[in-house]
DNA sequence: TGGCTGTATTTTGTATACGATAATTCTAAC
DNA sequence: GTTAGAATTATCGTATACAAAATACAGCCA
């Protein structure tokens, strides 16, 4: 484990300030698949008590990305190919639907704000900056799912996403995919335009499914 | 509010066990949508200390069955027509993924189990037992989920389930759609026999959809 | 030497105490 | 009679204390 910190200032309950901190030093590798999550060693790092804790362990357990074993505790969700492979699955039934909903409800303005996430996408790879990248890249598939109008849907991705985004700094690292997804936000980006329900389903597939082949070429690698 | 009472003795933390009793009372109707869950009342009704109660609404938080305002609490989350017609979204197109996935993975052990599943649902029909033909109903899913071999899908779609059981009691108060229903799940059965993966989709949308009517005429019935 | 047992330590589970904040109620002035 | 403001109350947010279980380790006996 690295050194933690509370990011957040801002006036929320502790609660949320740990989980969201926890969650993303999960998210960025800094906590690792199986290790401990002991209340009173992060209590300690984070300058909180245990309450805040615990309640923040079970927020990330309702997540997904801490398991909790009774009377010993907590630690990160371990990720083996498979569960990958799961929720890869899941995430090309989601990511299809929030696009055809998207087909039948995006606005105009919203196709304008598309194209121009779609614009700072590509900046974005030229800087070759990953972080940068990562950034643009959730801000169009965020785009994506307001205009979907499906409250519910957005929720459930985000889980989804994140157990993705452990692996996805290392996926956009690799330069020579960046053509290829430059080309498949585009054709996204027109099959809503041309609210072609059928052809968007496709290319978001096939977008999740390259992401996927991507994936579990990290994670054979890191075994 | 009723007088809630802890029912599992097993060995268990308290907030697991509190968590499935507020759950518990919210799917049954128990706890109100909009009702408030306020940590002192519901510790005195449970006969425990507010800790296993704050641990269980950021569970139910996280599930989506309640939503908490800093400083006010916690409530019974609301559910309007369009948060339902959400929900069941999403649930269809998890519920043709389980379909689909099983399809290709389901055993002939399996098979014969969901015959014996079904038959159970006919069985529990004759009888119009709400509660046990909720029971078989929910058995017969289960089993479908469980062939499909994505344990990941089976978490995400319970919570969606959750949602709908809300008003499931209703739904299958109305004894005219008995026969549909099992219409259905026999097609369901029939198409993963064949391992026909177009047809079980179209099944499982329809079932899906049926169930969208009913639980919205119910939703504008109570308003 | 190897396995078992009992004790010490760590860690979680639960309860409670205290402070802060938002809602409510009551009073007083217009 | 209505409204503004202060006092009160209810409720949450956080920390701490104590109990119980699990783990680690040392010593003992075969």
């Amino acid at each position: 484990m690295e050194h933690l910190e509370l990011n957040a200032n801002a006036y929320l309950p502790l609660r949320d300030v740990v989980f969201h901190t926890l969650q993303e030093a999960i998210l960025k590798g800094d906590l690792k698949p199986g290790e401990r999550l002991m209340e009173l060693q992060l209590a300690a790092e984070l300058g909180v008590s245990r309450t805040p804790i615990r309640e923040a362990i079970r927020m990330l357990q309702q997540e997904g990305l801490a398991v909790t074993i009774p009377r010993r505790g907590a630690e990160v969700a371990r990720m083996t190919e498979k569960d990958m492979q799961d929720v890869l699955q899941i995430r090309e039934a989601l990511e299809v639907l929030a696009v055809q909903l998207a087909c039948d409800k995006i606005t105009q303005e919203q196709i304008g704000q598309m194209e121009e996430k779609l614009s700072a996408f590509e900046e974005a790879i030229q800087t070759k900056d990953v972080r940068l990248i990562a950034q643009t890249d959730i801000a169009f598939h965020d785009g994506l799912y307001a205009a979907a109008d499906n409250q519910r849907l957005v929720k459930m991705l985000n889980p989804l996403r994140e157990q993705i985004y452990r692996y996805r700094v290392e996926y956009l690292k690799d330069e020579t995919g960046y053509p290829r997804l430059i080309e498949e936000h585009w054709q996204i980006v027109r099959g809503l335009k041309d609210r072609d329900k059928e052809y968007v389903a496709q290319m978001v597939k096939k977008h999740v499914v390259n992401q996927e082949k991507a994936v579990k070429n990290i994670i054979r690698g890191q075994e």
